[in-house]
DNA sequence: TTAAATGTGTCAAATAAGTGACAATACAAG
DNA sequence: CTTGTATTGTCACTTATTTGACACATTTAA
């Protein structure tokens, strides 16, 4: 069984230290940072499942944090505000935020939130079925279907598609798609991954999840909704 | 009579006992996990035939530890829960569970659901007839018929098609089937499994019911419904 | 218009799975 | 205990699929 990590962006000491213990308690591996760079440092270094991140941070503040985190994943971010003005919240959501936990809050309230939030994302990413517009993941059974016909994928057409089905609406670099689907330590041509996504496109051609091309950079998967 | 292996995960001492003595007074094994972690250990140790959950439990919560028994099988999952919330009780069943009761409730009332469940499983795992588009395993007879025409299957024959009969529609790696069908401890050439497969198929032929190969993982048993 | 980036068809090599043969083993009957 | 038979696991060989690379076509942005 999976502990998920969670990342614990606050420079109070008293208080971080305090989420981190009921976290483990919890059953989940908590990481610290004191400052905003940090988690950045921490985020782009290691899997993270889920972000607790104070507003008022030194060295780049919460909204930054978030917003960088926003470009590269889709992980729950849960923010902290003392304030609770109402125009932080909704920026915050805007940001990309999930949730929005004003100070002072109880650490019973603040665990049922990441409870919640992990329930609902696991969902997604986890072992069920996916759904990404007219395409469903049933990785239960490794099988794939768009608009409800099954759709034969060669294992790496399998993972790609499943890494992006982890990254809807993310711009993926040809690095990182390398690094996660062929693995960190595969050394091979960067085209090739044009050559994958040539193959997916094509098989997943009448779907409306589309994998668009950002020049420059490499790859997004995007689910029109009509 | 073969007695069913009932695990029961709760962390509440007494709730825990009490349903132990009463599921060993109905002529079950019980055996007891206080956490998601110890349940999730004896699963995967273990043959366990069906699986009581609470939902509230330290080290890995109710809805995770159903989510992993899950991936790997399709036992009765009776789910526990303080609250009775209707979002809980949907994302419950959506998780696989098969049934849902509500504290408080009556130990009546609970072995009533056993009862029910395990009877209804018990054609698919346990005692009497097993139903497989046109196959049926008899495995208190140890026989096998496709289209009501007996086949002669070897002991490894049909535990292999036992455990396939157990995971209908889900991919498992031949590590998996190793596992489960030469025990945990075998050593030897993963090759193996394709050569009973191989075996399997030939003697299955006639039927619906079919032995999928899914490149890179392993094998699916799959039965065309018509 | 041009240079850089991306799309795409093709192909050889690599990988994975199917299969038949065989020796070792287990097992049952005499 | 011995013999004959079925079962089992491994291996080598065959077949099928997948993969990565590359050359060339096409698109894009400046």
């Amino acid at each position: 069984m999976y502990a998920p990590y969670i990342l614990v962006c606050e420079d109070e000491e008293r208080l971080r230290k305090l989420i981190v213990k009921y976290l483990i308690n919890e059953g989940y591996n908590a990481i610290e940072a004191k400052t905003g760079k940090e988690a950045l440092d921490i985020f782009f270094e290691q899997s993270i499942d889920l972000l607790i991140l104070d507003i008022m941070l030194p060295e780049y503040d919460g909204w930054s944090v978030c917003r960088s985190v926003r470009k590269e994943s889709n992980i729950p971010i849960i923010m902290l505000t003392a304030r609770s003005d109402e125009g932080d919240r909704i920026f915050g959501f805007e940001l990309g935020a999930d949730d929005y936990v004003t100070k002072p809050f109880s650490m019973k309230e603040l665990m049922m939130r990441v409870k919640a939030l992990l329930k609902r994302t696991r969902n997604i990413s986890g072992e069920e079925k996916t759904t990404l517009g007219d395409i469903t993941i049933d990785s239960k059974a490794h099988k794939v279907y768009v608009k409800d016909k099954e759709v034969d994928l060669s294992p790496k057409e399998y993972d790609l598609l499943h890494y992006f089905s982890q990254n809807i609406g993310i711009a993926v670099s040809r690095e990182k798609i390398l690094d996660k689907v062929w693995g960190y330590d595969y050394y091979g041509d960067l085209r090739t991954v044009d050559t994958h996504v040539k193959r997916l496109r094509k098989k997943i051609d009448i779907s409306d999840v589309k994998i668009e091309t950002i020049r420059g950079i490499g790859y997004r998967l995007e689910v029109n909704h009509e």
